[in-house]
DNA sequence: CTGTTAGCGCATTCAG
DNA sequence: CTGAATGCGCTAACAG
């Protein structure tokens, strides 16, 4: 057994009380400098380690935050929870998974499971979680403190959010720099906040280039391959084909790719892709894809910091802003003729 | 607060001791039946949820399982945490995530840290932290239970693992069956058990097609896509270069594929490329990839099983095996006149 | 088969 | 600024 030492024995072994152990260890004040240091002392000598059950009991905390998601990209979740885990890990707190169902009419039962079971101190939401009123009522009902990552409003909310509009229209402005006029955009999922703000930052970027919008050259998508697929079979049969297309993501991209390589197209020659998201896929796929970084390791990271915040005291916790970045790959070039 | 309601509360309601709706709730037996069914009624009718930190703190158990890794691959380690996850939902764990740097010194370090702070009852290890002697022998020194997936060795340990040997060797056989004979192989990274699996199965499968294995048409690799870059440089750059090329995992084939598009050649006219792992890129990158299935969600969910087999009684857990599947797609053809 | 007694290790009163 | 008592909700020993 490793941690058979308690508060207890640190207390004799600093000369204090239990109390002043703990009020040292909670960062809590009324400790005098030289009482605390010879606490921290003993705590390191005897190599103390609090027992995180016993705390919870007590102190009628979890230390606990749950993370949930229902988004299927696995490189997106797992660099959001390499965030979270981070933050996680400064405060000593412990992170928890919670997969949901978004389609499902229970998801508003699964997380109240979640929370009757594990009592996490606070849980962050990924997109689409984000936007879903019954849960964020409940949540609220509950006054369990959540943080969003990209939510679709950001009303009185903390979390973290990226212009995720601004970088669509940067990256029509960077088509439309190579020459492109005839750009078309395959959508993301209609649930998706992202969708919205990407289909947005198309057409204002079309905007402002003097490009009027085409509405044969936008088609509907769900941010999967499979839906890139299917665009761009479409868009590619129209008399007037795009030179560019710009897809909601990087899987709907990389259909884009598939269906434009087996028609013998050349890109970018002859069709230039661009993605979102940058995804490791965006590298790894012939050609390299150009598309929008988000920093998502960082949301993970800074949204659970905020929400730690707001755990401690309410309404703490604020919404953070984060720069996005364009990667410029091989899949966009100078628009044909 | 939802769980106002405690064991007291239920065993007042039930007409029994709080010991009793103990021994109902942790499955112990000398319970007669009836009175079984009368706690169970009341424990539903109140609405019922144990603390966690009670139990923990009382029991001196954590209800705790560690997913111990530190494979970049974010699908396959999602895919594990999603079977991880189904095992402990179903016996009431929650499980913490606990990533690692395979080259740092500290590694054992930092396991016995969160051993120390978070005492998890278990540990799942995946490759190739299951294969560090010292990290084992610091976990039995420790006495916490563990279960690995996909070990090199299968030596008294629970876990799960595939026949990857015979996956490779069946690989090169359908290579083999479509006409080619000069098939190359990528390794894999050298510190994992998977690349000698695979190395192996690829040169008895060359062996029992009767082909002298051609130590130019082995190169080394890491599984990753630049691996597959340079592999498939080296080997395309050959006099009498191959037909095929068995990459030791997908990322590396989807290098090998990107090398041979960029120097004009047609899959799989030109080159039979395949790989291993089945990641969803496998099926959206052009063409789609030929490659090797693994169950992983059921090996995380199986590894972890045993893994809880073995923390109620020490030696219960086992080695378990689970079967591969090929996935024959686009990138595999006829070899070449 | 069931109940009673005593803590698990800590934080939280409220005194000094 | 510090300390002593009390209990968080549950399970582990023992009794019956």
């Amino acid at each position: 057994m490793a941690s058979r030492v308690r508060i207890e024995d640190v207390a004799a072994a600093a000369n204090v009380s239990m109390k002043t152990v703990s009020r040292v260890l909670n960062r809590e004040p009324n400790v005098r400098e030289d009482t605390r240091e010879r606490v921290l002392a003993a705590v390191d000598r005897l190599n103390y380690i609090p027992d995180f059950s016993a705390r919870s009991l007590a102190g009628n905390k979890s230390f606990l935050i749950a993370l949930l998601y229902n988004n299927p990209s696995a490189n997106y979740l797992m660099e959001v929870m390499g965030g979270v885990l981070a933050a996680c890990e400064s405060h000593q707190y412990n992170m928890l998974l919670c997969p949901l169902d978004f389609d499902s009419p229970k998801i508003v039962a699964n997380v109240e499971a979640l929370v009757a079971r594990s009592r996490p101190d606070g849980l962050v939401l990924t997109p689409p979680i984000t936007d879903l009123p019954a849960l964020l009522a409940r949540l609220s009902e509950l006054e369990i403190p959540s943080a969003s990552i990209s939510p679709k409003v950001h009303a009185n909310c903390a979390g973290v959010a990226m212009d995720e509009t601004q970088a669509a229209y940067d990256m029509v402005a960077h088509l439309v720099s190579l020459g492109h006029r005839r750009i078309a955009h395959i959508a993301g999922h209609p649930a998706h906040g992202a969708s919205d703000w990407r289909l947005t930052g198309y057409r204002q970027g079309l905007e402002r280039a003097g490009i009027e919008f085409d509405p044969t050259l936008l088609v509907a998508g769900e941010f999967s391959f499979e839906s890139g697929v299917h665009g761009a079979g479409e868009l590619l049969d129209l008399k007037r084909r795009p030179t560019a297309i710009f897809a909601a993501n990087d899987d709907t991209a990389a259909g884009v790719i598939t269906v434009a390589l087996e028609r013998n197209l050349r890109i970018p020659e002859d069709l230039s892709v661009c993605g979102f998201d940058d995804t490791p896929m965006s590298r790894h796929i012939f050609p390299a894809l150009t598309t929008v970084h988000q920093p998502t390791h960082e949301m993970g990271r800074l949204a659970t910091l905020e929400l730690l915040a707001s755990i401690q005291k309410p309404d703490a916790g604020e919404m953070l802003h984060v720069p996005y970045a364009l990667q410029l790959r091989r899949s966009t070039g100078p628009a044909p003729k």
